[in-house]
DNA sequence: GCCAACGTTGGC
DNA sequence: GCCAACGTTGGC
């Protein structure tokens, strides 16, 4: 799952222990939210960085819920054609885990060629894309290195 | 700040 | 339903 670290980085999330994912406005990325289960891992991407990558982990606290700030006027997330009675955007709550003790560059994990499948690199624009298993333990075991 | 990729909107 | 125009994301 992707996110600005100026707006909320791993940091944030870290302090919070909890938070909701809020604000995905992109359908492919809602719905694979929908497709999370709690306890299923989550690799906590800092995108628009320098560099951007992988700074920790983290896993699904609760299933997909309606994103009530699609709703709110003075969300910077307002979406005119969600309401409560039809909500069109989910979130999940996504809880810390830990931070990498060192970022995983985006330019570091494209060359690692088990890796290259990867939908994080071949939709760049997804902020929420899944990632397999044997990547999943690939990635971790590069952040324990 | 530029630009490529690509998702969304809306006219027809 | 097509597709051009436009907006957004995100790497660099």
């Amino acid at each position: 799952m992707k996110s600005e670290p100026e707006t909320f980085g791993i940091a944030e999330l870290e302090r919070m222990g909890t938070s909701p994912w809020d604000g995905v406005r992109n359908y492919t990325s809602r719905n694979f939210m929908r497709a999370m289960a709690p306890g299923d891992r989550v690799l906590f991407y800092h995108s628009n960085a320098s560099p951007s990558g992988i700074a920790g982990l983290a896993e699904v606290a609760r299933t997909a819920y309606a994103d009530h700030t699609s709703w709110d006027p003075a969300s910077p997330y307002f979406d005119a054609k969600s309401s409560p009675a039809n909500p069109r955007w989910s979130m999940v709550d996504v809880r810390f885990i830990r931070a990498f003790p060192r970022l995983l560059a985006l330019d570091e994990l494209r060359r690692v060629p088990e890796l290259t499948g990867m939908l994080l690199f071949h939709n760049t624009r997804l902020s929420v894309t899944p990632v397999a298993t044997p990547c999943m333990d690939i990635i971790l075991r590069l952040a324990a290195s």
